[in-house]
DNA sequence: TGCTGATACGAGTTCCTGCTCGCTTTCAAC
DNA sequence: GTTGAAAGCGAGCAGGAACTCGTATCAGCA
C-alpha cells in the first residue's frame, strides 16, 4: 500500500490557508533551491509551519512535489487553451500558429527555474499527469485541425498532433532553458514555419 | 575545492579492469534501478567490489556516472555520426534524413532506461555535456546543410539547424520513452516529412 | 466560560546515504 | 625469496533525509 496522498481534509479556514502555504512554499522552494533542494523542512521553514504539519495533509514529501506540478500544469494548459480560444477567428493559419507559439513560450518563460524542474520529472514513464496533459493538446489540436481542413486528411490528425505538439513543446521548453541562437519573435516565425510546412504536406488530400 | 573526479591512475591492468567493472556497474544499476537506485553502495555490489575500491578510482558518486553518461553520450554520437557518413553517398535527401532519423531512433530504443536516467540528468543549465553534444551535431548539420544547399540560404545555417536538431532528437526521444501512436517506419517518414518540409521552405532562396 | 475536536508544534526516531581509514592481500621487480 | 608499493577490503562514521508522536494551542459551540 502506498501511503494516501492527503491525510486529512482541512475542514476549517485556518488549515485551508495551511494547505496554500505548503504548496506556495512547495513551489517556491521548487524554484530556489530546485529538485535537489526541495526538503521537508525547506518547504515547511518556507511556509513557516513545522514539519510535523506538513503530513497532516500530505502522505509524503512526494504528494506535495505532485500538487504543485498538477497546479503548474494546469495553470500552462489554461494559457495554451486560452490562446487556442482566441485564436480560433484569425484566418490566417500563419498568424494563428504564430500567436500560439507565443502564448506558449510566455508561459514557459514565466518560471525558467520551475519549467526545469518539472522538465526534471517529466520523462516518467508512468507519469499520468504529463501524458494527460499532452493527451489533452492533441485532442485540441486534432479538433482544430479537422475542423480547418475539413476533415479532408490524408493521416489520422491523432498521429500528426502527437507530432507537432511534441515538436512544438519541446522547441519552446528548448528555448527557454538552453540558450538559443535566436530572439522571441524569430523563434515563432521558425516554429511557425516548421509546423505550418508540416501540416500543408500532411493535411492536403493532394500531395 | 570540490574532489578530485580521478583520484588514481591505474597502473597496473588489474586496476585498469576494475575501473572497467565499476563503470559498467553504474550502468547497469542506471539501467536496473534508475537515478534514484544508483547508490554507491549498489555500484559497489554490481562490480563485485568494496565500496571503498571506488572511492581509489573516482573522487565521488557523480564521477562515477559522469563517466557512464559521457560513454553513452559518446556511443550514440558515434552512431549519429556514422549515419551521417553513410548518408553524403545518398542522392535523394528524403532517403538520406529518413536514415539519419532510423539511426538515431533505433541507438536511443536500444536501452530506453539509460535513455530515461540520461534525459533526466539532461535538462541541467550548466551540463556542458549535452550541451557540447549537441553543437556537435549541429556543427554537423549545419555543414552537410551548407554543402547541399550550395551555401544559398535566407537564414544563418546554425539557427536552422539548431530548431531542426532540438527537434529530431524530442521527437525520436518522445517516440522511445512515450508510447507513440505510430510505428517506426510511420515515424521516421513523418519526421522526414516535417524536416524536409521545413528545410525547402528555409534553404530556397527563393520562397 | 468551559469543553472538544481540529490544528499545529518540533524534538526526536529511524533509516540510509556517501564516504573513510586502518588493515590485508597481491604482484612485479630485484 | 624478499620486499614494498599498488590494489582491495569492509566495518563503521558522520550527516541528513523523511517522517512520527506526545504535547500544546486554538476555534467554534453549548
Amino acid at each position: 500500500m502506498t501511503a494516501p496522498r492527503r491525510r486529512r481534509q482541512p475542514r476549517q479556514e485556518r488549515s485551508r490557508a495551511t494547505v496554500e502555504r505548503i504548496v506556495a512554499a512547495g513551489r517556491a522552494v521548487l524554484i530556489e533551491r530546485g529538485t535537489e533542494g526541495l526538503t521537508t523542512n525547506h518547504v515547511a521553514a518556507a511556509a513557516g509551519i513545522s514539519p510535523g504539519s506538513l503530513y497532516q495533509y500530505f502522505g509524503d514529501k512526494e504528494a506535495i512535489l505532485d500538487e504543485v506540478v498538477t497546479r503548474y500544469s494546469d495553470e500552462l494548459e489554461e494559457r495554451v487553451t486560452g490562446a487556442f480560444v482566441a485564436t480560433v477567428a484569425v484566418r490566417d493559419p500563419t498568424e494563428a500558429v504564430r500567436r500560439i507559439v507565443l502564448a506558449l513560450v510566455d508561459a514557459l518563460a514565466e518560471h525558467p527555474a520551475l519549467l526545469r524542474a518539472v522538465a526534471q520529472r517529466m520523462p516518467r514513464a508512468g507519469d499520468d499527469r504529463r501524458a494527460a496533459f499532452a493527451r489533452r493538446v492533441d485532442a485540441l489540436l486534432t479538433s482544430t485541425l479537422v475542423a480547418r481542413s475539413g476533415g479532408a486528411t490524408r493521416y489520422p490528425a491523432g498521429t500528426v498532433a502527437w507530432l507537432v505538439v511534441r515538436t512544438v513543446e519541446s522547441l519552446a521548453v528548448g528555448f527557454v532553458l538552453e540558450d538559443p541562437p535566436l530572439g522571441r519573435e524569430e523563434f515563432a516565425d521558425e516554429v511557425t514555419a516548421l509546423v505550418l510546412g508540416y501540416l500543408a504536406r500532411v493535411l492536403d488530400p493532394a500531395p
